[in-house]
DNA sequence: CCTCCACAGGAACTGATGGCGT
DNA sequence: ACGCCATCAGTTCCTGTGGAGG
């Protein structure tokens, strides 16, 4: 029998693969055509048209749910224009930028600012009132008479910083170009919450709603037909089994139609067909990814939280279903145990909400009469899997 | 029908960090 | 050197509440 390492490593060597391109199994990778997508793509090009002809396009907001192809569309709409109006010397610039990702306001300003071309030094990462920042970025596109496009994806979220700051960028990067003199901005936001224009400010709506592109989900057939496209040019030949490709468009379809959800479970169903020198991908495969993408999503998020977190991750772990009351006296144990400070109640009930909102543990609240009112936790994983994950933090090792 | 429990969860504040402009 | 500004984790203080039990 040959060792087991050099078998894997002679298959790998071997170059024998079902994939062909790994890269196109990636949701971000933009396909030659969007599928089912054309009357969308049409009113994004639509309203930003006015662009080429060197005047101010209308704000833009795009709805659709996740894995609705919207970034995608935008970002291929605009690098066409850009191909376009390269040699015009009539430069535009695309700023892309996602809320999510930058956890503050300011953080989202410096990171389009990176992308005009800003440096460390004119554009520290901290340190500026934020108004200072903004006069920076519009000076920047007024010296260089630029056509900035910001693309500003989960703007919803970027909504919610703001409201909590009390600062007014949504209204002021609307109302820019009045305080532009040769460049141009262009606010293409994008949102997943199709409710999310009713919280906004009405000045803000009535100029970055000037257009309206939503798109709609797509049904498990339409996902299907992305899927044998991608098939087609990732994959060998005849690799996909019918049914695996089936299954992998009903399970993302069930949800509410997520393109993107659908080709992820696809490509790690293709690498564990692969890694187990299968030539072909089967309806079990994946099933085992459906399962993989769950516990690795479960699991870097439990490693991500910091220590108190995962103290009461424990805490609920030892009474499953207790209230919060209990919870907070078995975290203040464990607290001793592994000689911490304990933090107040008020911000155990915060940290217990902020867990909620990862799904790794559900609450729900209940009335009991004179005996008040609490909220019952449910830890929703096993804990074997709070186990593993845990194992690697040395503070915690006593208790596990 | 009223009371009163055991918390939920909002708001405002503090102190530390880190870095700006002048 | 000094004041200023933003952010984060955490605290203090607070008001609100469904319904069992009197």
């Amino acid at each position: 029998m040959s060792d087991p390492i050099d078998r894997l490593l002679d298959a790998a060597e071997s170059g024998k693969s079902i994939i062909k391109n790994r890269d196109i199994l990636h949701f971000t990778y933009v396909p030659k055509i969007i599928l089912h997508r054309d009357s969308e793509q049409e009113q994004v090009t639509q309203s930003l048209i006015p662009i080429l002809k060197q005047s101010r396009p209308s704000n833009l907001l795009v709805y659709g749910k996740p894995g609705t192809g919207k970034t995608l569309v935008v970002k291929k709409v605009i690098s066409k224009i850009q191909e376009r109006v390269e040699q015009s010397k009539f430069p535009i610039k695309l700023v892309y930028s996602n809320s999510k990702e930058e956890t503050t306001l300011y953080g989202l300003l410096v990171s389009l600012g990176r992308q005009l071309g800003l440096d460390e030094k004119e554009l520290p990462t901290t340190g500026l009132a934020t108004s200072e920042v903004f006069k920076r970025l519009l000076h920047k596109i007024d010296e260089g008479k630029l056509n900035a496009i910001f693309v500003i994806d989960e703007i919803d979220y970027l909504a919610q910083l703001v409201a909590k700051t009390g600062k007014d960028i949504l209204y002021q990067l609307t109302r820019a170009n009045e305080r532009l003199k040769q460049g141009s901005l262009t606010l293409v936001g994008i949102s997943n919450d199709l409710t999310f224009k009713e919280r906004l400010d009405p000045r803000v709506i009535s100029s970055l709603g000037e257009e309206e592109v939503v798109f709609t989900n797509y049904n498990v057939e339409q996902i299907k037909k992305i899927l044998e496209e991608r098939i087609n040019e990732a994959f060998v030949e005849n690799s996909v089994e019918e049914s695996a490709l089936n299954l992998c468009a009903a399970l993302a379809g069930g949800e509410h139609g997520d393109a993107r959800r659908a080709i992820d479970l696809l490509r790690v169903a293709g690498e564990i067909a692969e890694r187990q020198q299968s030539d072909k991908v089967t309806t079990k495969n994946v099933e085992q990814a459906r399962q993989k993408i769950e516990e690795n999503k479960e699991e870097t998020s439990l490693e991500a939280f910091p220590l108190h977190e995962k103290l009461i991750i424990l805490a609920i772990m030892k009474a499953n279903g207790s209230s919060t009351g209990e919870i907070y006296s078995s975290y203040k144990n464990l607290c001793k145990v592994v000689g911490r400070d304990e933090l107040t109640n008020r911000r155990i009930t915060q940290m217990l909400s902020e867990i909620e909102l990862s799904g790794i543990i559900t609450g729900r609240l209940i009335h009991q009469g004179i005996h008040g009112r609490t909220k019952k936790y449910k830890l929703e994983i096993s804990s074997e899997m709070v186990k593993k994950a845990f194992k690697d933090e040395l503070t915690l090792k006593d208790i596990l």
